[in-house]
DNA sequence: GACAGTTTGAAACATTTGTTTAGAATGTTC
DNA sequence: GAACATTCTAAACAAATGTTTCAAACTGTC
């Protein structure tokens, strides 16, 4: 952001078309998915021509997968990267303190209200309509940061086997996940009746009920049913 | 589907085009979306004429209303018949009983190869990006349910101030819609090694994990930092 | 200023889109 | 059987789609 130059002042015709066509890609594709954006949407977003696209990008599909790629490995290394911080702590972290920290490193990228649900909602829709080449998502998004995380959750947390840890990952991203989407939800509907909670209680609650799920998990192991899988 | 006559010997040709419309707007509205799906996908699905859309139904959106809507009420219904059902039990069900069985109200209706997903999908695609009027989503199909949840979760669980009961029960739906997404996407790749544990063993975990987050949350009630909200 | 390479613009391309039309087929009623 | 309403089909409609074409405009270099 800051490495351009001040020689314009209007920051959006700094960019150049290419990076314009990209940003408004971002934002439309997110907002209605790839079928409901059309290029001519995308183009007079950017104030472009309709040609650009396909000389900047080499066609709509080629320019959706080059935008979601930018937007994700953003996503993905920001993540990687406060999660690789919190690790670093000199006296590791609490399990208060991980579960905590693990809501704001899930979603302190995704309440930024200009990309956050851009983010949230792109990746929603590859899971249920994948446009990019299969395993992509899976690959480079989401196994990279489950791993970590569930190493992470293995150290500072009590005694858990790894496919427990998996499934407290798993219950964890399933909760911020399904808050934020209805948060996203209610606001849009002006209900903010419906849950009546700051995010500071709502990230309290999270904390409270994955901390004691986490504990529960614990004292009652999973693998005692579990016939010693071959691996 | 056994009120039909045994006229005709194939079942397909005994609905009327209306119905075989209403079948296939169903399949192809899911799995790829209202924008991806073209009414002549429908009716070559169909086996009928592009004009019976707007024939039938007056347009591709209407149908779309009309495919939501009957697909919903009758997951709605289902889940609310199921959730009175279990809390019409003479001995009132302990809180393991509810949490297992909450679980089973929630995905049975969804985990069925055939209609399950189209649930799921449909319902995911209206959260992001809704078509249909703003609020039917929320009002006539997530409400009622998270009403009587909640209701429900109150009655049998320890003691919980309403909101912290409602807090609970989103964390609950969080997990079991984020499994089953991940399961299907993970299916989908054919990675069954990522998550190896039976669909049991999952149900154990999210027992586990829900049952001692709901008793954390009971342990240390939210209310305390609430200013006795105006209402 | 002339030149080569890059980027942009307006127009046109062939498909596909949702919808409409008019008429044939079908079943029902008198 | 005639008249009727209902349901279906083939064809056509205008609008929107992704992409291509090609000349104009711009860039920097000599």
């Amino acid at each position: 952001m800051q490495t351009e130059t001040d020689i314009s002042v209007h920051p959006l015709e700094t960019e150049d078309t290419h990076d314009r066509i990209l940003a408004a890609a971002q934002k439309l594709f997110s907002d209605k998915g790839y079928d409901a954006t059309s290029v001519r949407d995308i183009t007079s977003e950017a104030g472009c021509n309709v040609a650009s696209v396909n000389y900047h990008f080499g066609g709509k599909d080629k320019l959706y997968l080059e935008t979601f790629r930018s937007m994700l490995t953003l996503l993905r290394d920001r993540r990687l990267e406060m999660m690789g911080d919190l690790m670093a702590r000199k006296p590791s972290p609490t399990l208060d303190e991980f579960v905590q920290t693990f809501a704001t490193i899930m979603l302190e990228p995704l309440v930024d209200d200009d990309r956050g649900r851009m983010f949230l909602n792109i990746v929603t829709r590859e899971m249920i309509a994948p446009r990019l080449p299969p395993g992509v998502l899976l690959e480079e998004f989401l196994e990279p940061m489950m791993e970590r995380s569930t190493a992470a959750l293995a150290k500072v947390g009590p005694q858990l086997d790894p496919v427990s840890a998996r499934m407290c990952v798993m219950s964890m991203v399933g909760q911020l996940l399904h808050s934020l989407r209805a948060h996203h939800l209610l606001a849009d509907l002006g209900r903010t009746d419906v849950l009546p909670l700051s995010q500071t209680e709502q990230l309290r609650h999270f904390v409270r009920f994955s901390v004691g799920g986490i504990h529960a998990c614990a004292a009652d192991p999973l693998q005692d049913s579990l016939p010693e899988v071959t691996q």
